[in-house]
DNA sequence: GCAAAAGTGTTTCCGGTACACCCATGA
DNA sequence: TCATGGGTGTACCGGAAACACTTTTGC
């Protein structure tokens, strides 16, 4: 039997809004029920004797296989409406397991975590609970159950703020980059375009970047110095 | 009995920092709980039918006797070293109950709140298992139990950021204030004085002031403005 | 008139933005 | 030599900061 109520904390969950990136649009990971058209976030429990942090560090890498991510919490919701014991007992049964009652359908306040991740190294597994699980483009979500829509919203207003300081833990780049790279990571989390010329001084007046040789790719045009994140 | 297991979500908690100001320090509520020379945040938890939200403004409300204060929701804490139930068993048995076991016990991962009211407008309540509440200067706090003074330090941060927008909502001062009285507000938060003419010339620029007759108090030197903040 | 507090003006500096120009490269 | 993309220079604007000056008030 899974989900043994001695084993977690009751009441609390986690959400994770797992962000995607690999040279052009933004994604997100997000679970499908099959047999019962639901989508959701990755998310999951505590255990009694887990940390929160490690709670969700644990969900994450056994979603994305990847260890040593950097995730920031950004918000608890604990809200009335997510709550549907109808549809958790569906999930269950759908599984095979009928219980009249289990802790699983009970009321869950839920704490939202969000990572950035090269989503090319990554190959997602679903949870015991769900069929799949795949990359949506951020502007092509399905419906999500619940009040997970607003969650994704709040993660990626918290996303956009601070950025720079934010790029640097969130390991998205290769080690050694182009400033093209840079600014593409940019908008494609801020939305909108960057002028070329004021990123480029602005990214170094941060003083946050290394330079190093230059590459070449053959291309009819000057060749971009790399860069490397200072330690 | 109090905390009947069946009227409360297990596992979870709230923690509020309340900060309160009336002209010159900042200043924090803290309970003690006496027989135990141990302080503490006021905080409460969760009923099985009620939104997170509302269980924080309820509490807060008990211990202020205020209604409609704006609350701001800032992190949730979930590390293992907020877990001590040989503390919480006497605080139970201070109180008259003697307990082998109790959900109150148990491990909670807990929501941190604050708010920032005019203290002189409220007589503090101590809760049903404290003895006392009393303000206390911030840079004067009693040491704290558990992880309770790093809450407050990440209260303090949030409520330091973006400031402005805030001010509008916790309804600290009187509905027609001076241009002193709010920068007396700024350098107690913010821990630093502030140039007057700049900071007189930044918040008329930030609209968000209208301003009304001016206040003769029969100082020797000029009548200040009064303001009040738009609707 | 004088001191004290309030209000306003002036100057400087810096970060952001827009735009132009020059440089390196391979076809 | 030309198109392309990369790097840097310049000019402007607005907000923040430092400081000076003027105004109002009661003694």
């Amino acid at each position: 039997m899974p989900l043994l109520q001695e084993e977690y904390l009751q009441n609390i969950s986690y959400d994770s809004v797992i962000f995607g990136f690999s040279g052009e649009k933004l994604k997100i990971l997000v679970l499908e029920y099959h047999n019962m058209k639901t989508f959701a976030l990755p998310g999951g429990f505590v255990k009694v004797n887990e940390p929160l942090d490690e709670a969700v560090k644990r969900g994450l890498s056994e979603r994305t296989g990847l260890d040593e991510i950097y995730l920031e919490q950004f918000h608890t919701f604990g809200s009335m409406d997510r709550f549907s014991p109808a549809v958790m007992r569906k999930m269950l049964l759908e599984q095979g397991y009928d219980y009249e009652d289990h802790w699983f359908f009970g009321r869950f306040i839920t704490v939202g975590y969000y990572a950035l991740i090269n989503y090319e190294n990554v190959v997602p597994k679903p949870d015991e609970l769900s069929d799949s699980i795949k990359w949506y483009d951020y502007d092509q979500l399905p419906k999500l159950m619940m009040d997970h829509a607003e969650i994704v919203e709040k993660a990626l207003d918290h996303l956009r703020s601070n950025l720079d300081h934010k790029l640097l833990s969130f390991n998205l780049l290769p080690e050694r980059f182009t400033m093209k790279e840079l600014q593409q990571v940019y908008e494609a989390i801020l939305g909108e375009t960057q002028n070329r010329a004021n990123f480029q001084r602005k990214m170094l007046s941060l003083n946050i970047l290394e330079r190093h040789e230059k590459l070449f790719l053959g291309g009819s045009h000057k060749a971009p110095f790399l860069y490397s994140f200072k330690k």
